[in-house]
DNA sequence: GTGTACATGTAAAGTGTTACATGATTTC
DNA sequence: GAAATCATGTAACACTTTACATGTACAC
């Protein structure tokens, strides 16, 4: 998804300014499954107001910038109605710590167990703060897309502690920390 | 991660060519963690090579290009270590899928359904695949990965089942497809 | 004969992040 | 007095994808 169709779905839920969105996809319903910096939510919304997706009102304050607060118009409405229409795409999920295990497992096996422990704390931490988001935000969407991430968290919480023992003897009897199994070529 | 890394990571675990990791990221034990294309994988096994972290024999072929098997050098090995020694940054996960949900609430509800259903197709396909890889695909790291993504399949895949229903109702009941309710300012 | 698998590589275009620039106000 | 929050914006850089270029060989 590019920034500026999530810009444009932002602002069918309501409107916005370019700092408000960053915090909603920084900290908000959209946190755990999107990302985007100021440096291409703005001039993503500069470009839609170029285009007449969205219109653009300066709220003159004192000390600061002019708060601009972005609506969506009409066509921008089209766009984004448009654009639901296609199947949304796939997934995509990176994990350094997945390749961390992967990797640990060739090269460093006995940071594996550390990597895991890490990422269980980290799985209840995230677990407890969209916890604390359900309670502020509340459209039945932001509930049910709340409730899917912290579904996934806990099953990931599980899978690591129901299966990180044994994957952990294995690795441990097989210490080949200099020298990894080297196949013939790449059967991994 | 970049690719950069990741090339390092799959060579650690066996040599390979780029043709090789591209297919490991594309289908193999990779898949539902990382993405990379060709032309993000050769200039970095390039890359690689000028700072000679890998190395690189070159196997001719008729008809076709000469096959470049590359393999990890010490100093390789080295810098893999190092960067595993840091803490692996937080996940990424993109959704085009909960976006829409979230979207399509406010825009178009009537087509939440079928977002769904397809999803849940979708789902049940992946659990397939990854089973299928599992038969093939045997280190204990390998095995310890893809059985994570089979539980997160089978957690999405639960939690569509079940909440469904729930969230279908209270879409229905509010069809606004036309008119958004608009709060003051972005209180999602 | 059509498509897929094999096999590498480059260039242009797209998309995004990081760091910088600016500065008041409020909380600890 | 230090740090966070509010508020916008640009420029340089990083990274990646897409499309192109170039073929052979085998399976259906």
């Amino acid at each position: 998804m590019e920034i500026k169709t999530l810009c444009l779905g932002i602002l069918a839920l309501g409107d916005a300014t370019g700092y408000e969105i960053k915090k909603l996809v920084a900290e908000g319903s959209f946190s755990f499954f999107s990302e985007a910096s100021y440096g291409s939510i703005y001039p993503a919304l500069s470009k839609l107001t170029k285009d007449c997706l969205v219109t653009c009102k300066a709220m003159a304050q004192e000390g600061r910038p002019d708060k601009k607060i972005y609506s969506l118009t009409d066509t921008g409405r089209e766009a984004l109605n448009h654009s639901l229409k296609r199947a949304p795409g796939p997934d995509k999920n990176r994990s350094e710590f997945l390749a961390a295990v992967l990797f640990a497992e060739a090269v460093a096996p006995e940071r594996i167990s550390d990597l895991i422990e890490e990422r269980i704390l980290e799985h209840k931490q995230k677990i407890h703060a969209l916890g604390e988001l359900l309670e502020t935000d509340m459209t039945p969407g932001s509930k049910f897309v709340i409730e899917y991430g912290i579904s996934m968290q806990r099953a990931a919480l599980d899978h690591l502690v129901k299966n990180r023992e044994d994957f952990e003897k294995h690795t441990m009897s097989g210490q080949n920390n200099e020298t990894p199994a080297r196949t013939t070529t790449a059967a991994h």
